[in-house]
DNA sequence: CTTATTTCATAACAATCGTTATGAAAGTAT
DNA sequence: ATACTTTCATAACGATTGTTATGAAATAAG
């Protein structure tokens, strides 16, 4: 009897790498130069290890992107979590984008945001890692239009607020402050825009 | 006596295509799936010329995108003319990002801004490209300042008012409504944030 | 120890990348 | 007409792309 299943670990010739290091690598290195431009050449170099290995730990290119992007997200249920314990909408939202602006311009990665970059662009056959990357967008935007309906409902925010409208403005003021931190813009100018974008909100 | 300058067009044999035509087709594709990751295949197929008519028509792969955005980009003495002409700063900026709205989201044009998608990442040789983006951008963000800067000389806006953070909302939400635009977003809903990125604007 | 299983390093695969020789074809200039 | 210049279509260039065949090495199970 085969097993046509991978038991991955339980026997044969262990790995002779950190998968988790090797990953944040790659993560590191399509965050830098994007899903189709980084080469398989590229993660080798920046992974430490051989392309064999990267294909039996996570599959091909695709799923290593994929994987990396999951990772650079993190846990869609921690937002959601910071979201509810926030005091309100307009809170919760300014610390996501003002989040953004440091993280976009961290010493110790790449500029921007992975998820407006590494998939802005690319041909047919990477559809569907561009349509990967907008569900984490559309995931973000639900968790902020419930954020809102809720203020709504509680008498915090007006009955003529426009929650779609408002999530939809956060998240353009975000994926724009990623081009303006490639650009060169520095922490404090991110965090100006970041603040500056929230003035419209009702108080 | 050795001419090593084209005289282009004063003899030989005559292009056989329109180049300004081709050069729109070529500008198509970048807009669509970006520099690198549009293949001088898929440009003969767009343009509908062999590769060494491009070579000689356009030079190498980088000049003829430099080209195209060039031509995306439009003048930018037009951009100026505009700015000074409006009514007030505010006015300006607000007809740009609504303007840049309904460019988003053409039917006969690719989702989203040639300049935030085509060049959002790729390798160390793509560098100079991305730096011709940002260049654009740049010139787009000196043109808002200085008109801020005359609206408060003239006391138009507040003397507190802060032009070039001012500057970089604007051009964070018109960047960042491309990625909107990418992921699917109609005309209305961007023109919904083009107006309510303006709201924290001193009246 | 033997067998089974999995990863290892090396090397190669076909396909595509951007770019360019090559020589015929099509024009202008003398 | 002859000479000159430039573009044409075809074909190929070396390099790189993502991916995998190969067999040795390393571990666990029997």
């Amino acid at each position: 009897m085969k097993r046509p299943q991978t038991p991955r670990g339980k026997t044969g010739r262990p790995l002779s790498f950190d998968r988790d290091a090797a990953l944040e690598k790659a993560m590191l290195a399509f965050w830098e130069t994007g899903y189709q431009t980084t080469s398989i050449s590229d993660l080798t170099a920046a992974m430490g290890i051989t392309a064999p290995s990267i294909y039996t730990a996570f599959g091909d290119k695709k799923h290593l992107f994929l994987e990396a992007m999951r990772r650079y997200a993190g846990d869609p249920t921690a937002l959601e979590k910071a979201f509810a314990l926030a005091p309100s909408a307009k809170a919760a939202v300014a610390k996501m984008i003002e989040d953004a602006a440091t993280l976009f311009t961290g010493d110790a990665t790449p500029k921007g945001c992975l998820l407006a970059s590494a998939a802005a662009t690319g041909s047919k056959d990477a559809a569907d890692v561009r349509e990967a990357a907008a569900q984490e967008r559309r995931a973000i935007h639900a968790i902020i239009v419930r954020r809102i309906e809720r203020d709504i409902e509680a008498g915090v925010l007006p009955p003529e607020t426009m929650p779609i409208v408002l999530a939809d403005l956060a998240l353009a003021v975000t994926q724009g402050m990623s081009v303006l931190a490639r650009d060169g813009a520095d922490r404090d100018a991110l965090r100006a825009v970041a603040r500056a974008s929230m003035t419209g909100w009702p108080s």
